[in-house]
DNA sequence: TTAAATTACGTAAGACGTAAGGATG
DNA sequence: CATCCTTACGTCTTACGTAATTTAA
């Protein structure tokens, strides 16, 4: 189970076809299908069925290891590297789009006053991405969004030696179309909507699955997915009927064409957190003092 | 970064020594020296000192990943076996010490009752052992211990897809030398504790660091180190006054020698779990069923 | 018939063992 | 000086590309 030939095996069930994963790898069609005849021998089982090329059930299982696994090879590899890095000048961040809240903005801006030629980097970018973003070294350090219990942490993958803070806590809000019978409501109870017809933006909103997660419900259904971190996109979509989102009320309320209900029970809030790695980068040290010493003087101030 | 290298990389660290790493794995010191040269070659940073061997500060950030890694890549391979072998006629167990109580014991008991020709191993190891057979597919399935409190669940380590179950919650007792002035308290708080002398015995006892979780509290530092999963040999050194250790109440009573004190704050539980694959094998999920069935009557008969 | 995966085969790189060479306690 | 790691080198295996072959929509 060479990390190139489990590479290969992903890249080829992504791109459904050898030839394009073999395009996309560098390499020819010749050697990808060599690489995944050695895959199926070395386990002994057939993994992709071919034309059209998707996986068996062997496949499918491999499928549910092979993307962690080479995460967590990028992980070590970045660790390592991160060791005899040079003090940088330049801090990137990864963020999802409903984590990148005045609470973020604000810390980042925070940040570059205080420190002089600091060059930050923000990418927006799908939830798992931030992670693999951050684990990889593609990114200093990470902000994470999710619905929780207040003051509950969000659940992450175990990708290695890792730090959470928790940056924000907000209201969770439901987003509806204007028209909608509830959208007038001050408040609704999201274990009254497990019927309703969900959009699936996993990268953008809250995913389904964490809300039947943190409702202890199934339901949820999805009708539309919706791929790409665009929210005013994803507003559009609910202002047309296509379906609920969840997101924090902050951002919800400043999106055209809808109405940000808030979320009054189960007890729940859209939580916002940093992630980093155990031995972080000089800039992203100085990001997370900062937030720190914020939080400690709101909660200060809060007694 | 080719899992043997990593493989070799781990063994040269355990070993402290190339050619003890060699002999382990049947290779030459020659090939050793290589493996280590090549990771070192790929990855751009001294990994091991020599003479004496170590860890250098990145090979130490690597070993908190490889282990991991090697465990991750036998889940996958063992994933996939389980599709291919046929109904097997043999439960393979793998338990820590303090999980083998009376609910597993009879848990199998009833198991073997209600089939026949089945032959059930069971393989007494330390916890991370019990997690690492099962992934590896080394058991059907397995039950860890840990202290929590009630109802929550043990935290796991995120090894691919695992399915756990509550076993059993039990009274948690502390262990002290019959002359201790606490022997004969009807109960002691853990809190109060901390600074006591304990003894580390991580794969038999509950583990120092596990405690200090449940507490959120430092301290419960070890004095002497307990290695393997014998039961008896830790009441005896705590009998000698070594130090306390942590166990379910029920399994800390029969033990010879010390006095076993129930633990009333904080409010905590020892909890024994089953852990197994996924896609169990068939006699693993008859167990799984037989446990699940009952507590389910228990859950009716306590209302 | 054609797009797409497999097989055959040649070259070049890599892996491992043997044995000689250094370093270190 | 004895132990243990490294380096040099030879052999065998493996990996990949080119190109011919087979397979399936």
């Amino acid at each position: 189970m060479d990390p190139h030939l489990l590479r290969t095996f992903v890249a080829v069930l992504d791109h459904r076809s050898f030839s394009g994963a073999a395009a996309a790898l560098g390499y020819t069609q010749s050697a990808v299908s060599q690489h995944i005849a050695a895959l199926e021998a070395d386990l002994g089982s057939r993994l992709v069925e071919r034309r059209p090329v998707a996986p068996t059930p062997a496949g499918a299982r491999l499928l549910e290891h092979a993307p962690a696994l080479l995460l967590r090879l990028d992980a070590a590899r970045a660790d390592i590297a991160r060791l005899h890095q040079t003090r940088p000048t330049r801090l990137t961040v990864a963020c999802s789009p409903a984590a990148l809240g005045a609470t973020v903005a604000g810390a980042l801006a925070e940040l570059r006053a205080v420190t002089h030629s600091l060059d930050v980097e923000v990418r927006v970018t799908g939830r798992d991405a931030v992670l693999a973003d951050v684990v990889a070294g593609r990114a200093d350090l990470g902000f994470v969004d999710g619905a929780a219990a207040p003051s509950d942490p969000l659940p992450m993958p175990d990708l290695g030696p890792m730090t959470t803070l928790a940056a924000a806590e907000e209201t969770l809000a439901v987003l509806f179309p204007r028209d909608h019978p509830l959208a007038e409501r001050r408040a609704v109870r999201l274990s009254d909507l497990t019927q309703a017809q969900w959009i699936d933006a996993s990268d953008t909103a809250v995913p389904l699955d964490r809300l039947r997660a943190v409702c202890r419900a199934e339901g949820f259904r999805p009708r539309i997915r919706h791929r790409g971190t665009d929210l005013h996109g994803l507003a559009a979509l609910t202002a047309a009927g296509h379906g609920l989102a969840a997101l924090p009320l902050p951002v919800a309320a400043a999106l055209p064409g809808i109405a940000a209900v808030p979320v009054s029970a189960p007890r729940l809030v859209h939580r916002t957190e940093l992630v980093h790695p155990a031995n972080p980068t000089a800039p992203a040290r100085q990001l997370v003092d900062l937030l720190t010493t914020r939080r400690l003087a709101a909660d200060a101030g809060r007694r």
